[in-house]
DNA sequence: GCTGAACCGGAGGGTGCCTCCGCTCGACCG
DNA sequence: CGGTCGAGCGGAGGCACCCTCCGGTTCAGC
């Protein structure tokens, strides 16, 4: 099907990528609910531009995301090969944390993907995390390290409550610290 | 101080508790980011009334928050009568959770006026439910019930994370379900 | 080069935030 | 009870943002 349509004419597909940078940019700074206008603007386009590629402010972020996903990507590989099986499901909860925090304010839309039946722009980006974070479990409770009620999908809602209370928290506050530890303890089995 | 100031006058004080008595059905039903010029339009004045009232949003939210307090303290010495030791802090804790989840997108604030030096007009709530949450807390440890490490800081953190994750999901979702459990058994010393 | 379809960008209507200022009306005094 | 004056009112207005629509422009294939 996508393959039956023409490519993108070379002027909007500059304008498509120029626009996806300038959001990284600002979303990484302001968070998600920066303005859009002022990517259209920092980015030299018109309004009407960024709104014909992006319908919603979600589809932009899910662009957005899907390129910084290939970091994610990287840092599950990495906690696979490095960390030591009895830490590895903390390292990589630890990983998808620091991820969602990079950007103010989604975890709240990455929730609620996590949770909607139908797919969103940002369920793939969800979906990638939930299995990793499924093949993870599964290690951890095989070596005995996970209690065994607990499932991915919590472990995951748990992620992004950690994330949401870095991020709420006045920067360089421990808040989070305390929930993380508290976290552990309950998941974990030889605690 | 407050004392030697002249009451106010019989026409601003209608306005502002009319103001109030809106902005509460506002806040219950479309979270704390409802509109405030339409709070002023429903209650009869003009934009200009209500920010010489409450400057702003916050200190219009904490003045919604300090009359609903009445019913928190009322759970909270119903839990003390009533509720077993062993038990108390999490019902306390439940009780935290719903009184935060009632306005939607409350939990932010609330643990930026937890973490905040200075007051802010949501800090007095914040100081209270910190208070009792320290009484219960010492009584689970009496009682072994609670982990030694654990802190009543920390605990309300915890009930915010799960206000926010229960309010974030579509409704009757039951994601907090899971992190509740997770968090329990985190912070019980006997399970 | 020509042509038409794809694409652009900005004007504009709607909403919300917050401030400022001229007028009103309630409180108190004589 | 009537007058005065200042607390209080409310709406106009400036600003930012969201999103849509459409007349003009530019690319791509012939």
């Amino acid at each position: 099907m996508a393959s039956t349509e023409r490519p993108m004419r070379a002027d909007a597909r500059k304008n498509r990528d120029l626009l996806v940078a300038v959001a990284r940019q600002h979303v990484r700074r302001q968070g998600i609910t920066t303005s859009l206008e002022a990517i259209a603007r920092d980015a030299g386009v018109g309004p009407g531009t960024l709104y014909r590629h992006f319908p919603d402010r979600e589809s932009l972020l899910a662009e957005v995301l899907r390129i910084e996903n290939d970091e994610l990507a990287a840092a599950r590989d990495r906690v696979a090969r490095e960390v030591d099986v009895a830490d590895r499901l903390d390292a990589w909860l630890s990983e998808v944390e620091r991820h969602i925090a990079t950007y103010r304010g989604l975890s709240g839309p990455l929730v609620g993907a996590l949770e909607d039946a139908e797919p969103t722009p940002l369920g793939s980006v969800c979906a990638e995390m939930l299995v990793a974070t499924e093949q993870f479990l599964a290690d951890a409770r095989r070596a005995g390290v996970a209690r065994a009620d607990v499932t991915a999908h919590d472990l995951l809602g748990c992620a992004a409550m950690l994330a949401w209370l870095g991020s709420t928290c006045p920067a360089g506050s421990r808040q989070a610290d305390g929930a993380r530890d508290i976290l552990r303890r309950g998941y974990r089995a030889d605690r």
